[in-house]
DNA sequence: CAAATACATATTGTATTCAAGATTAAAATT
DNA sequence: AATTTTAATCTTGAATACAATATGTATTTG
């Protein structure tokens, strides 16, 4: 049984969806230029419909558009990062909290659905696939939380959060199978804490999800010193 | 001197600006629709870059897109009323204690110039000139706070603020002059608290000036019963 | 040789034209 | 008479063609 009709999607969407995963995926660098008529060639449109593709695009923060100078991928910066630690708490537990309330019936098959697929691709999928479905685990948690003014922020959240975590799951920099399964784990006790609608265990577990997560991220900033004696220089 | 160079705006400038300040000083209704063909005529340029406009504001939330269907006012009801009353103060918080950290001087000069207008604006101005400066006010807050993360919502949030605001600063609807002299003097308390870096002076002030605002909508929303005796149908 | 300017090229922004989908009104059938 | 179907009109979506702006290179000048 399928969620989701698997509607021929039109060159519109493939592009946007395309171009997401690329960006979220790091396949896609920050800061990096898009060219209009290579795109357009590429998926079969012209360039008016891809310029309004762009241009909603920029709108939700995957891409930064420059006046007579073309899209680019967002950038990140330090700057960026502070923001989004001192952000990202607050907005995840909102919306963690919210999601309890009065929860769509189709939206949380979903989010069970796509707990399902990260599982599966914790052991055997892509790192890319893990940190993408993550992504959409936690964009239908803000589509449960149903708030128009504390969506928009989330999704640019979770925007950076995917490229970040791509930068330290890729395999052997520590890949810590152990935060991972965690991670899934909490991901239950989301979904748990949401039918059973107790607002305040949700918002725990969103507390305690993100201290794993900045942690693993903290974790690659500044990692542990090596414990080496300095050697000749040849 | 003024702060703000007065460069012949472009006419997607002139449309943007023209279609915002309508939109929420409620002249463009909620809901209500947009001919593309006809604003493209109005403001001499054609629908190809009209078209962008409209996809940018729409993910600003100025607008809803419907595919086939044009471009509509974003709607309020009363679902999206709970979800303001919800994210609004810790938003507001939020950003107005951010934006203690490292004021821009250059916003921060013109937030001030946005205040002594809004003063100006409340003895003498149009109730659609107060709504608008206001929002002005709270906007700059949201570019001192510099978080990339929270400002999309800021921006949501004080879009619907404004539209809900016009709806009971009407003047004859209790128009309560003492509440909005309170409203300017926060204004002026939060800039104090900004110049000398004081995030939980900021915070608090963000809450009463919030809780200002709650208790003028909960008013309009809910008014004090009628105390006249039942006479007569006739 | 360095710097600046002018020119050529490439890329973005806009207008016009054409196609496809939606809405309305009219006509026909039950 | 009411409802469904069909055709005509209007509105939106996309493509092509054209204009304007930026970039890179070469040439000229100090």
């Amino acid at each position: 049984m399928s969620l989701k009709i698997a509607a021929q999607r039109s060159p519109k969407e493939a592009l946007y969806q395309d171009l997401k995963r690329e960006i979220l995926t790091l396949r896609l660098a920050p800061g990096s230029d898009l060219d209009e008529a290579r795109l357009a060639e590429r998926y079969g449109l012209s360039r008016t419909p891809l310029r309004e593709v762009l241009r909603s695009m920029a709108g939700e923060g995957y891409l930064e558009l420059r006046e007579n100078r073309g899209a680019r991928v967002s950038a990140m910066s330090h700057q960026t990062l502070r923001a989004f630690f001192q952000a990202a708490p607050m907005i995840y537990g909102a919306t963690s909290r919210l999601a309890t309330e009065a929860p769509d019936i189709e939206t949380l098959a979903e989010l069970k659905h796509v707990q399902l697929e990260f599982r599966s691709a914790i052991d055997g999928g892509a790192t890319e696939d893990r940190v993408f479905l993550n992504n959409r685990f936690h964009e239908l948690i803000g589509e449960l939380a149903d708030n128009v003014y504390l969506t928009p922020s989330l999704r640019r959240l979770l925007i950076d959060h995917a490229r970040i975590s791509c930068t330290f799951y890729r395999p052997g920099i520590g890949e810590s199978r152990a935060e991972v399964a965690l991670a899934a784990d909490q991901h239950d006790q989301l979904i748990a804490a949401i039918e059973r609608g107790d607002g305040d265990a949700a918002a725990q577990v969103a507390r305690d999800h993100w201290a794993l997560s900045r942690g693993m991220i903290e974790m690659f900033v500044t990692p542990a010193g090596l414990d080496i004696p300095l050697g000749d220089a040849f």
